[in-house]
RNA sequence: GCCCGGGUGGCGGAAUUGGUAGACGCAAGGGACUUAAAAUCCCUCGGGAGGUGACUCCCGUGCCGGUUCGACUCCGGCCUCGGGCACCA
């Protein structure tokens, strides 16, 4: 052992230790708890940077927490390698997606390992590999033979210079970010899973992840949007077209003003045939990215189509007009316009000046001013026909029930979540299995894989697929005949929506998943950042349920218990290379350690909020790894001398008599174990920030010692050899590699990834005494010291008795006492009265 | 625009969930050691006022209001920064 903490030497010899014995490769055949750790596995960018160091040295935290409670931890790593950035680096570099893809994986696998992170390399998983997606595309052919799957127009982002379908990141101010062009709207053929099917579950099932952080949970709810209402059929005035609504307020019918269609209605693109200002308003809306964001910011106009609905209840003659903000893909694609109770409707009626007609006023009969805003809160009908002054909700069924009579409308759930579009028009992702046959049409590919072709020229117009006729030229499973394969992709959430699962039996040559997925799954422990909230999780737990139903799975659930990490900043904004803020991890282990990076991305700041990047703060990491060393070292002989007496069971720690001894060292011994304790609620609650203030309490604690008598010698030992032992093991999961070889030097038992969790200590935690504050009408004037079993009534007494209250009493007379035992006494005071 | 978060000293953050605001660390200032520097160690460190002094008092958790004996914590209304919004992953 050397007196200087040298981390290079130390970590290379403790990760050659880890690889010898083979700690992190796990098995099913343990009979221990399993626990299954989980990371969001990375997009293979070619480096690390501080977001992956974050993330993965949580994820690696609780992996090596979970083992020391005694668990079979599983924990995992892989590549979620096909996607956009590699289109793009062989655009600009004339590489190949697929040789990009490798070499960046090559790199980063090697500064993964730097880290040290207790991976089973051994289950590594490469979603661009075709023993990966082979069964993604096995299992896709099994959906669309269970009817889950479907194809059907939808709505993309058109470069029409570069010929090719944009991301939404790829469109910049309406325009396409390398030639320029303004981009369309396009309608393509694409297919879909059916999500909605499993809607219902979705949202229902989010009450039984009762580990998952409840703004995630909110944020799915909302995602889902169940809502329930009635669909109103308004037939058009002159046709026999009939034209179906949605609304979640059906007792607002009767102030029905107008109709407002989506842009993409069938109906609107009717009655622009023969209407040139509306065809043109329809173009310009073609010019609208297709993003959800850009809708619902841009102004809001419209166009009077000149036709006109008949009320279904009253006859009257309501116009129809297309509107901007209106989503074809919610509902039916048109919403009733009631502008005196809907405040967009409001708002749109009053530009256009289309009349606003009050059906509901406000309970306690308050006056409201229609010509400033809607009145949208429920309340009781009036002008409503025979529905007058029935209350919102009442009158809601009534309505409904008279549509239903008059075979003019039915109840109706909606959701917002809207089936999964899995088509890319892109090269780089998993080729969808599906042949399109002359004569059969649509059919599943039975020939697994539909293999990527990998070395391609790619040159970002249109998908080099296209245009190889080996890659779409083939016949059909079905008749034998001529047919032609699908040229486009899945999205990429497809790979990550199912790759937790792989993980429990990578190299499965015969199946999709065998036994030893529903050894492993659930994720007893998912972490990734919060960004994938919503999407990524919503599809995983979409597909867990279809791989449930297809019975590859027994469980409803993918992840047990989710924790969602914030990002890494510098100067209060997001590391990113295009900012040029990015603080590479690489230089900063060369010159620290892993330990020292680990370590400070652990202290700065709590898991789920956003860490602000600090190189002081590195530093102040890398001098705690210093002084652990170095408190070691000084203590090194009489340690290692007690743990081999331990060992030999000759050492006198057994006779030490603590009733007799000073005080002063029994508060040493119970603050060591009031440090542990707290710790552990901390790595329960995943508070790791706190973690290391702890151990940094405890490295502080155990240098200052109070000065021992010479009969204290073993005491004082003892307290040493417990306090040393105590932190290391505290901070073994965050700091593996020093304390690895502390661990060792010092001649503790077993090497430390082998050692077991300290346990607490009642009898050291014991307290006579405790200290209360004591506080007058809420404000601290006091402490006392009291009996830890003093009853309400002496604490009372002592409170009322120190010198300090009476002085601050003065004149004022108690009105009332408040304990709050162990803690505080609160006397409530006033003048006499 | 809609949904979901965050806002506490000069800075990162703590306060076990309504009970001592500022733990732990960083930066800064002062001191020790050293020929010197680095490293290390010790002390001070939210703001204001008073006292020679151990100390005492007042203010203070984005802003305004409310509930409570007591509010960083709960409720209502704002301001502001960030995440997501279906083809970035």
């Amino acid at each position: 052992m050397n007196d200087l903490y040298n981390p290079q030497e130390i970590e290379r010899i403790a990760q050659e230790y880890w690889e010898a014995h083979q700690c992190f490769q796990a098995d099913e055949k343990s009979n221990k708890t399993k626990f299954y750790c989980l990371s969001m596995f990375p997009y293979p960018s070619g480096y690390l940077h501080m977001g992956h160091v974050r993330n993965y040295t949580i994820g690696d935290v609780i992996a090596r927490f979970q083992r020391m409670q005694g668990k079979n931890v599983m924990q995992p790593m892989g590549w979620d390698a096909f996607g956009l950035p590699a289109e793009n680096a062989a655009i600009q570099n004339k590489i190949p997606p697929a040789e990009w893809t490798y070499k960046n994986i090559a790199y980063m696998r090697t500064q993964f390992k730097r880290m040290g992170f207790a991976y089973d390399w051994s289950r590594e998983i490469t979603t661009c590999d075709p023993k990966y997606y082979r069964w993604e595309q096995w299992f896709f052919v099994k959906l669309f033979e269970k009817g889950l799957v479907y194809k059907k127009n939808a709505e993309v982002n058109w470069d029409p210079v570069d010929q090719t379908i944009l991301a939404n990141e790829q469109v910049v101010d309406g325009r396409g970010w390398r030639s320029g062009a303004l981009v369309e709207r396009r309608e393509i053929p694409q297919w879909f899973l059916k999500i909605t099917a499993y809607a219902d579950e979705l949202l229902n099932d989010i009450d039984t992840l009762e580990q998952w952080p409840d703004q995630v949970r909110a944020m799915q709810r909302n995602w889902i949007g169940r809502s329930e209402g009635t669909e109103v059929i308004f037939p058009i005035s002159n046709s026999d077209v009939k034209l179906t609504i949605f609304t979640t307020r059906p007792d607002t019918l009767f102030g029905v003003t107008y109709i407002a269609l989506a842009p993409q209605h069938p109906l609107a693109k009717q009655a622009a045939e023969k209407n040139p200002a509306l065809q043109q308003f329809l173009d310009e809306c073609r010019n609208i990215k297709v993003a959800e964001a850009d809708l619902a910011t841009m102004p809001k106009k419209g166009v009077n189509t000149g036709l006109t609905a008949v009320h279904p209840l009253t006859n009257e003659i309501i116009p129809i007009w297309v509107a901007n903000f209106v989503l074809m893909e919610y509902g039916a694609g048109a919403v009733m316009a009631v502008p005196a109770h809907d405040q967009r409707d409001h708002d749109f009626a009053k530009q256009y000046h289309l009349s606003i007609k009050q059906v509901i006023t406000p309970l306690d009969d308050s006056a409201w001013d229609f010509s400033k805003a809607a009145f949208v809160d429920d309340g009781k009908l009036i002008h409503s026909q025979t529905f007058d002054n029935l209350e919102s909700e009442k009158a809601c069924a009534a309505i409904t029930d008279a549509l239903i009579a008059a075979n003019k409308g039915q109840r109706k759930i909606n959701f917002r979540l809207r089936d999964w579009s899995v088509s890319r028009q892109r090269y780089w992702g998993t080729p969808i299995p599906i042949v399109n046959c002359p004569t059969c049409g649509a059919v599943g590919e039975k020939n697994l894989p539909v293999v990527l072709p990998e070395n391609i020229q790619f040159t970002g117009v249109s998908s080099p697929l296209k245009t190889m006729p080996e890659f779409y030229k083939t016949t059909c499973p079905k008749c034998g005949g001529p047919a032609e394969r699908e040229t486009d992709t899945f999205d990429t959430f497809f790979e990550s929506s199912w790759y937790y699962a792989r993980f429990a039996c990578k190299n499965l040559e015969t199946a999709m998943l065998d036994e030893r997925a529903n050894y492993w799954v659930p994720v007893d422990q998912y972490i990734g950042g919060i960004e994938h909230a919503v999407m990524h999780l919503l599809y995983a737990r979409f597909m867990h349920k279809l791989l449930r139903d297809e019975g590859l799975v027994n469980s409803d659930e993918p992840f047990k218990r989710l924790l969602t990490q914030g990002m890494v900043l510098n100067q209060g904004i997001k590391m990113s290379k295009s900012i040029g803020n990015t603080v590479e991890p690489a230089p900063l282990i060369d010159r620290y350690g892993t330990d020292t990076v680990r370590l400070f991305s652990i202290f700065a700041a709590p898991p789920e909020q956003n860490l602000e990047w600090s190189d002081s703060g590195v530093e102040g990491a890398h001098r705690f790894l210093k002084r652990v060393w170095a408190l070691a070292y000084e203590n090194r002989e009489a340690l290692e001398k007690e743990n081999k007496a331990l060992k030999a069971n000759t050492s006198r720690f057994k006779t030490i008599q603590w009733e007799n001894t000073d005080a002063k060292q029994r508060n040493v011994l119970r603050q060591v174990y009031e440090i542990l304790e707290q710790a552990q609620y901390d790595y329960d609650r995943l508070q790791f920030n706190t973690v290391v203030s702890g151990c940094m309490k405890l490295l502080n604690l155990l240098t200052k010692i109070p000065e021992a008598t010479h009969a204290e010698a073993d005491i004082q030992l003892y307290i040493i050899h417990t306090g040393i032992s105590i932190l290391l093991r505290l901070l073994a999961p965050i700091a593996p590699h020093i304390t690895h070889q502390l661990w060792q030097d010092l001649h503790f038992e077993n090497a430390m990834i082998d050692a077991t969790w300290p346990a607490s200590s009642k009898s050291a935690l014991k307290m006579d005494h405790v200290e209360l504050v004591v506080q007058i009408n809420g404000k601290l004037r006091s402490r006392i010291q009291a009996p830890s079993d003093a009853d309400q009534k002496t604490l009372e007494q002592i409170a009322l008795a120190d010198a300090k209250v009476q002085h601050a009493m003065a004149e004022q007379v108690v009105k009332k006492v408040i304990v709050v035992p162990g803690k505080l006494i609160n006397i409530v005071a006033g003048a006499k009265s």
